[in-house]
DNA sequence: CAGTGGTCTAGACCACGTG
DNA sequence: ACGTGGTCTAGACCACTGC
């Protein structure tokens, strides 16, 4: 265990001296991030008990409660009561859905079928290199692929990835992967997705596009530009989605 | 003060016989909840301190406070340490902002300034009329207005609101109005907006539209669909957007 | 039955805003 | 100096899960 987990500050010295200061239940939610971001507990497995993270930080149950709840509302935690606090994972429909948010007309959440149409090694173009904070022409996997609701085509998403990242990612390993392309990421890559923002606007249908979404060139489509961070804001994935919204819509929900 | 608040239910007969168990601080949440709805405290003024409502309520602080974490988190309380705990109101920056999704391409809040084409007393369309859970062929105040960011026009909204809650509203009253619309919603009308569902699509602009937007027809536009709610899950306002996303994208934060 | 998270309490002290 | 919300603790008991 690193000396870190041991000497969390001493509580007697909070609040004094220090240029910044952090409460406790803080001090403690960056120590579970950080074990988060060393791999430390896997997802989908159950990190210790509150108990046992309160006597190994040397802090009440409800001090590390406090740091669990804000992460478990960031959805980088998951309680369930009676077996334990568990680490997020992509492999749940729960999850699944949290970043997928076309809905067909009547509200009913779709079932996608996915097709990929490409998948190689690129230099990356500036503007994805700087979304993914590469320098300009870095090693980047694209990844083209098309999203069937219904058999009828609706979302062409553009993908590119860090190569460093996705070492072995190839076309055969997408066909072959039945689930989430997340799930993926965070099985076979060892990188899960924790945070997206997405830019959205209406543009019109390119030839090519319109041609794999059989719509008419010129269609208005919704554009999604997505960036997608792991752990430490780390941005992993620039994605770019062309959706048809005839028969689905964009759900957003304003609170 | 109502019985309910005098009588919460005792601690002690928490969780036997009675078919829903709720825990005592999500029965102090909806008696909060209900004080609000009934307007017995106003946006912008301090509710009674954490210390006051547990000794009304025959709880202890924690509980009260646990009440007022979630109202918090739902963004209809706001808390400001060494003052007190407040009802949110449209009247602050911080608030206007939650509902305007549109920055500029290098990211920056938009000055937006609107300037009112229609305001008239009709008739609900069946749709409208659906979603606002009013019959159709009800009165309804239909708005048009124009939203200019740095002189150029960039959204189009069509508003429904139901006549039986906005008596009065009135195209002079509108223009009169300096200050976001939620804002006028809740000082003049008393309806606080707390809550929207948005539906986004991509379409063509029609004539109309494209000559009120100063675009060519057919230009692919971001179609924005709002339904807003107050208290209790009322609906009281449809919307439509159209946005011209050159220069200007939507926002959306995935987490 | 044991172990986990969930709720509730009571009391201490801290940080902040205002007078 | 006072009152507000914010943090932290310690302990009790409840609800749920799984053996």
């Amino acid at each position: 265990m690193s000396s870190e987990s041991i000497q969390p500050v001493p509580a007697a010295a909070r609040g004094r001296g220090a240029a910044v200061f952090s409460p406790l239940y803080k001090q403690i939610k960056r120590l579970l991030l950080e074990s988060l971001r060393r791999g430390e507990w896997k997802p989908a497995t159950a990190i210790p008990s509150e108990l046992e993270l309160a006597s190994r930080f040397q802090v009440s149950q409800g001090t590390v409660r406090k740091a669990i709840d804000e992460l478990a509302a960031e959805n980088l935690l998951v309680r369930r009561q009676g077996k334990g606090t568990y680490v997020a994972t992509h492999h749940e429909p729960r999850s699944q859905y949290r970043f997928l948010r076309l809905l067909a007309d009547d509200g009913a959440v779709p079932v996608a079928h996915s097709r990929f149409v490409d998948c190689r090694r690129v230099r990356a173009p500036a503007e994805i290199a700087a979304r993914l904070g590469l320098k300009a022409g870095a090693g980047v996997v694209f990844v083209r692929r098309l999203l069937r609701f219904a058999s009828a085509p609706v979302v062409l998403d553009e993908i590119w990835l860090p190569a460093r990242m996705f070492r072995g990612l190839s076309y055969e390993r997408l066909a072959a992967y039945t689930g989430p392309l997340y799930g993926l990421f965070e099985s076979e890559f060892g990188v899960p997705m924790i945070r997206a923002d997405e830019r959205l606007r209406a543009v019109a249908a390119d030839e090519r596009s319109a041609e794999l979404l059989q719509v008419q060139a010129g269609s208005p489509l919704l554009l999604v530009e997505r960036v997608s961070y792991t752990y430490g804001d780390r941005p992993v994935e620039v994605r770019r989605g062309l959706c048809v919204t005839r028969g689905y819509y964009y759900h957003n929900m304003l609170t």
